[in-house]
DNA sequence: CATGAATGAGACTTCATTCAT
DNA sequence: TATGAATGAAGTCTCATTCAT
């Protein structure tokens, strides 16, 4: 017998693959026990069922993240250097668990419907950085939701383009690049 | 009776619907012909089966809207004009037909992996439309992918955020902000 | 528009050829108003439903042959006659229409459960026949069904091995040994 | 919870007697698991399919029967004592188990298409050891086929008419009558 | 008579979950 | 805690039959 937190994470890390791979609905319980060498029923034992499976992997990581990246912007000074910080999280973050990084990807369509607003929330944690920025003046004001979109959006089309294989590099040789593209964006 | 294809576009528009708004898994041949008012087997004389449906529904538009899109380019000069075109296609797009829109947009991580290059595709278009640019010297050499998933990311990520309801302007009214923010990416 | 029973024969001969080439319950309604190139409605205007067409197409054929068996061995005065004929008979059908002959082979086991005891039935005329025999002392006593059987078998069994392509003679080249075969396991 | 094997022969024993009773395309999953007290659901996990389920109670049977035959005969000097054994062994299996020689016999005509040749077959059992009889001069040459047609079709066809109880008497019982039937067709 | 779209009951099958061991 | 056979609700799909044209 393993020891319950290492059969709980062997059922995380597999269900977090086969979920990236085949789709949450695609992936039955079935699947998840055979990948990671266990019986079925002792899912069950360390998880009420798939759906607080697939959600416990989304929320918590989802918001870890959210909480790191508040932190870490927060120990910048100018808007400039939180973006800079923020931007180099996301790559690391992907280039550091690109099935992870995925998952809150693509599972975010179907459980962000849960999400509430008092959960933190990476979306939210931009958008705010964005704000005070403009409220300080360090960049032109405008609507602080657009300006979240176009960042956000820089990134994780990027991020997409990585997980289809349509780029090779790694996402943090590319932070560079990233900061510079939405600063300019948002310096207008 | 219904004439035939008013009855396969009732059930095209009723399952696009209904996939928008509860995932494609999530949608039963229940669902779709009781919202459509017809039998559950009504829906397979028109469709072969539920993947076929939500593999035609998306296709064909995808399809279409690619070589709309390419079609629209091609009728400007310069790469600056070229990419407000296409911009302005995307938003009008959404404006349009949210439903769809999101539909595309959200199926897609789905659906992808059975695009083959030969069919027409809209991320195909941007990219060789800022390669071409590129090449003209319009715009810096760079790495069109990349270039391709920043531009795509700014709008498609405005548009995850209008379906989401962060904002409320309609995409087209945004389309000026769009490319100018699209063109400080790529002017670098 | 085809006179009626043209249609009708039309149908007959089409569903004749599928149920001995795919079964009764796998050929459907479809398949036999697409393989007659009618509509699936039209059907309905010659037969009842598709149990009646199965029913009606064994039972008029079944009967019709029976009576047919009878009358041919009404004609011979001995019973090695009577036996001679019969088995013509039966070569004769299966040569003349395999496929009519292999339906009511193959579709018995479906349908003689409907068949009552008041309907002319070909397994009764020969048994009667043996029987008689019998009872005339041109063959020993015995069991007459045990001895209809016996026949029977050497019979529909040469039958099958040529509906199964075990054989490649025609049955009436056949006859001749049949008989004799037949002969033999009577006069004990 | 059962063992899992006798679930697997509850399934089996059920399902024959239901194909026999009904066909096998007149009996239902739900016939099944209602008739055998268990659910649905666990009929597969013990076969993948009612096709399978049909096809495995068929080929297992009818391999087995025919390595059995062959088995029997194997241990016989002579043509003579082999066809006695062969046809002592139809009669035994009948008798030990009509409801599985019914199914072997009327399940065939849908089955045999999935035969190949390399599969223990009991047809090509008698057909060989005919033809070798003949090949010895032990009995009259002819065509082997012709020869295993009769004697099959004189067994089978009793065992037809025990089936649906036009005899009464056992198989074995009628077994001497049988041989003594098959020898002098063969012995011309 | 012919058509063929529509119907809806019912078949097969899947799979998240339970529970006796 | 782990197991895995059993469960049964629910999903997809088929197809004989009907009926408005």
């Amino acid at each position: 017998m393993r020891p319950k937190n290492q059969t709980k994470e062997l059922i995380a890390r597999t269900a977090l693959r086969l979920f990236v791979d085949q789709g949450i609905d695609g992936t039955t319980i079935r699947d998840i026990a055979a990948a990671a060498g266990i019986a079925e029923g002792t899912l069950y034992r360390h998880y009420p069922g798939k759906d607080a499976l697939a959600w416990d992997l989304f929320i918590s990581n989802y918001t870890a993240f959210a909480l790191e990246l508040h932190r870490i912007q927060a120990g910048q000074a100018t808007l400039r250097a939180k973006l800079d910080a923020m931007v180099r999280q996301f790559c690391a973050f992907f280039d550091d668990d690109p099935i992870l990084f995925s998952y809150l990807l693509l599972a975010q369509h179907g459980q962000l419907q849960k999400v509430t607003p008092e959960m933190a929330n990476p979306v939210e944690v931009v958008r705010q950085v964005l704000a005070a920025g403009m409220d300080r003046g360090e960049i032109p004001a405008g609507d602080p939701d657009v300006a979240a979109a176009m960042v956000l959006g820089i990134v994780l089309q990027v991020a997409i383009f990585k997980i289809y294989q349509r780029l090779t590099q790694s996402l943090t040789s590319l932070a560079e690049v990233l900061v510079e593209a939405c600063w300019r964006v948002l310096a207008g």
